[in-house]
DNA sequence: CCGGATCCTGATGAGGTCCTGAAGACACGC
DNA sequence: GCGTGTCTTCAGGACCTCATCAGGATCCGG
């Protein structure tokens, strides 16, 4: 199956990149826009699976209107981007069974993990699923299973274990769990630090240390012995 | 793979020749600015993979407001310069999942080791890992192995380590090593060997020696048999 | 073979980093 | 509203790392 394109539109650069540049990490082709200009001949050249849409767009055309374009040519799924209180009710006439949304400050693993779940769906993925050692992280089902037991985890712990196991064998600093998983401001090591403690007991009542610390640097995940 | 290249904007010029430099032997191509005047320009003409900022710059346009001018063209990471004092906490909104800092004074070895890692994240470096006879170091991993056995270094000891193996067969001086890995000025020759002393104990409980010392002169690390 | 220089390495204490239990803040479902 | 589960903050202590020191070993020119 070849990789997934997908349409991103979303005005703050700084955001537009961030997004853009974890989709493009994670293997898939990106389009990404600052508006909806010249929307039309973009879809047709770049014939994206999934589009990811910011709601308030300034300007005349908003998420709504970009999606309303969108349905009108194809029946891709769409990922929408909102603000924390701007309730999704109004998504409610535009949402049609495929969609969803995230709300923005964007969490980048919230957003990979619903992208993921949304192909999935639409059949442009196959299971993203990432193994370290004897524990496998089915990201698209969000569920975790060690040596045959399932384990039951948090929604933060699901985040940090998957941006972790994608990455195994990096050594993460915490600054760069705390910006991916967090989309945090204020560096606060502790609050990596305890979540990872949480994450290890978890995963250690099961097996062996997968977690390392990594003193001074960050954290790495690596099968036990290797 | 073309060599990457980075984009480098520091003002003091003795650390910024230390950096374009060191980054220059490892073979990078390098970009060193004072400022930011015209960086839209040199963005357009050098087309960094990764940007090296100082956070604090003299004039109005610190390394924050570069970041956000670099995020309007391009999702290149970004590998922060800040001071000890000053905690990241400021990277506000501006560390993006990918972007990494490095406190001053900077040791050359970690500023190395960090760049590799981001740039081999971002897709732009394949895995930097050196061999000597039997010994394999992963900087990026901050992993060692030794006739497959895995060893446990500390910080310091990899930095050693990453400097030597990548400069296997060469005579390095204490003072070279010193102000390499540790950026020192007063020069205590003692401090090398306390180290050099501590690593060979890790890697000749699995093999014959590697670091040789070049009496008067300085040390050496090759293959065992040579 | 001697003596001075160089090098090695165990011990030590200070400074930082990390871990984790507990408690307060928050969100969500009923 | 109320209760439950989850997240964050806090604080103390365990742990790790490192520079410094000092005594002894080794090297090398003479």
């Amino acid at each position: 199956m070849p990789a997934a394109r997908i349409l991103v539109v979303e005005d703050e650069p700084a955001i537009r990149d961030g997004i853009a540049g974890a989709l493009r990490r994670e293997g898939f082709r990106v389009c990404d826009r600052a508006d909806g200009g010249e929307l039309e001949a973009t879809v047709d050249a770049f014939r994206p699976d999934l589009a990811i849409l910011d709601v308030m767009l300034p300007g005349g055309r908003d998420g709504f209107a970009l999606a309303r374009t969108l349905r009108d040519r194809s029946d891709l799924p769409i990922l929408f981007l909102t603000a924390r209180d701007a309730p999704p009710a109004r998504l409610q006439g535009f949402a049609v069974g495929g969609d969803d949304y995230v709300i923005k400050p964007v969490l980048l693993e919230e957003l990979l993990a619903r992208t993921r779940a949304l192909l999935r769906r639409a059949g442009r993925l196959r299971a993203s699923v990432v193994e370290v050692g004897d524990l496998i992280v089915d990201e698209g089902a969000a569920a975790v299973v060690r040596g045959g037991t399932p384990l039951e985890l948090t929604r933060t712990e699901l985040r940090l274990l998957g941006y972790l196991a994608r990455n195994r064998g990096r050594v993460l600093s915490k600054l760069q769990i705390l910006t991916q998983v967090w989309g945090y401001d204020d560096y606060d090591p502790n609050l990596v630090e305890v979540h990872v403690s949480a994450l290890r007991r978890k995963l250690e009542a099961h097996g062996p240390r997968l977690i390392f610390t990594v003193h001074g640097q960050g954290y790495v995940m690596r099968p036990a012995r290797a």
